[in-house]
RNA sequence: GUGGCUGUGGUGAAGCGGUUAACACAAACGACUGUGACUCGUUCAUCCGUGGGUUCGAAUCCCAUCAGCCACCCCA
């Protein structure tokens, strides 16, 4: 019996594995033109790190975390997330003294135990960012910016930005309170888990689907008529903020997210093409978050945005790539110089393909079409005997002869030659 | 952790108790002047997720099990 990968654990096979790159490699360009450094940090973190930051009592840490002992005795765990892992480099590493702004981005796997279904995965990918040491709201409005730029670089435009405010240490519980107390006179219309809500997170009851709790909190209070003087100003200057930067958005006052650390600013981008997982990105402000763990007193804001959603977003998008040059050769001696040649031309960086075996020349011929080869080179004993080589351009079926050098050659296949070039689209 | 749906070749699938397990795509080879895309031909599941059971006989019915998918919870 053959063995099987682990649940919810995906292989990425090579015709996806271009569009993961298309994706990873357009985040590292957009982000860098925002001065953006990537950060690189560990898969395995001392579990008590997620704890604090996360949040003991959320669901993530409750059930849903990979935590193990070591052989060592220490209580480890593979990261359900990115953040507190960067923000534990940050404070370990004590960047705020080199720079007391630190603009990073990482991207890497993920793992949290779940039932998969469509757009999560047990090892799921996420590409983030994290900005420590600015309070200022023009910051909030450049990082929703960057990653609306990231989506429509993609040519993603269905996603949406929702943004929120969910308050501050000083004005939150007071709202809580107050949405507790409305929501006390209905228990009875919402659902059971809203009921269970009502206890342990009373501000989830406000973006439950179920109908029966929709209308039962249609006129709940709203976090933002609740913000103190701090938080609101916060708030209106982070959306002035994204007005000056022409970045499109709504406000969401029923958003909720489920990571304790956040503060003030959150956000979501999300889809109506993912089934239930609708966020494709989202993330927050975390003001608090860097001190609690140990650093400095910096306030911070980040998202994380889920790879696989993402990609699945992308749909059939072909990222594939073609070779510039297929050799088909008929005759031994003409097998062993279409070999050497294969070889002086990859040298010169040219991408080449041929058939190993000796094929049929028509075989030859499809594997080219199959491989989708700008040009096939064809090489017989006649033109071998003259020294030349017939050059065929697949898209328009022109061909002539040409000398057989590897030189010249090169130069003939460099672009310009029209239609179907795609150098220039992979600059 | 809970619920629903589905399991036939590389893929999409027909089949509904007795068939050589259809068809299409993909793939390999070949025909059409040593040259691809169009056309044509040939090949490609001794087997229907796995294990039991019912039956003269099962891919087709029953049970178990495993896997996948989707949804809830929660989240990217």
């Amino acid at each position: 019996m053959a063995i099987n990968g682990i649940k919810g654990f995906n292989d990425i096979l090579p015709g996806e594995v271009r569009k993961w790159r298309h994706v990873e490699e357009t985040a590292r360009r957009v982000f860098e033109i925002y001065g953006f450094c990537e950060i690189r940090v560990p898969v395995l973190e001392k579990t008590e790190l997620f704890a604090r930051s996360i949040g003991d009592a959320t669901d993530i840490v409750e059930k849903e975390m990979y935590s193990f002992t070591d052989k060592g005795g220490n209580g480890v765990t593979l990261r359900p997330e990115g953040t507190a892992g960067v923000i534990r480099s940050f404070i370990e590493h004590k960047l705020h003294v080199a720079d007391p702004v630190a603009k990073l981005y990482y991207l890497g796997p993920m793992f949290r135990y779940e039932r998969p279904q469509k757009g999560r995965y047990r090892q799921f990918h996420q590409i983030g960012v994290e900005v420590a040491g600015v309070s200022d709201p023009k910051i909030d409005a450049q990082v929703l910016t960057m990653l609306c730029h990231f989506f429509a670089e993609l040519g993603l435009t269905e996603p949406h930005l929702q943004i929120n405010s969910l308050g501050c240490h000083e004005c939150r519980p007071g709202y809580r309170e107050k949405l507790q107390k409305f929501l006390h006179d209905r228990l009875d219309a919402l659902c059971d888990d809203c009921r269970r809500r009502y206890v342990t997170n009373p501000l989830r009851a406000l973006d439950c689907k179920a109908a029966g709790c929709r209308e039962a909190t249609a006129s709940a209070p709203s976090v933002l008529d609740h913000l103190c003087p701090g938080c609101d100003e916060h708030f209106s200057r982070t959306r002035a903020g994204l007005e000056a930067a022409g970045t499109p958005y709504e406000i969401n006052p029923r958003m909720v997210r489920g990571l304790d650390y956040y503060t003030r600013t959150t956000f979501e981008l999300v889809t109506g093409l993912l089934g239930a997982q609708s966020a494709v990105a989202a993330g927050g402000r975390y003001d608090r978050l860097i001190e609690e763990l140990g650093g400095p007193s910096l306030p911070g804001i980040g998202f994380a945005m889920g790879v696989e959603r993402v990609v699945l977003l992308l749909g059939d998008t072909d990222f594939g790539v073609r070779p510039d040059l297929f050799i088909a050769f008929h005759g031994d001696a003409a097998g062993n110089e279409a070999f050497r040649l294969m070889c002086r031309l990859q040298r010169l960086g040219v991408s080449v393909e041929m058939d190993y075996e000796g094929k049929s020349l028509k075989s030859q011929m499809r594997r080219a079409d199959k491989f989708g080869a700008r040009h096939t080179l064809i090489l017989g004993e006649d033109e071998l005997a003259r020294g030349m080589a017939v050059i065929k351009e697949m898209d328009s079926g022109v061909q002539r002869e040409v000398a057989l050098d590897p030189e010249n050659i090169n130069m003939l296949l460099a672009p310009g030659s029209g239609a179907g070039d795609m150098r220039k689209e992979q600059q």
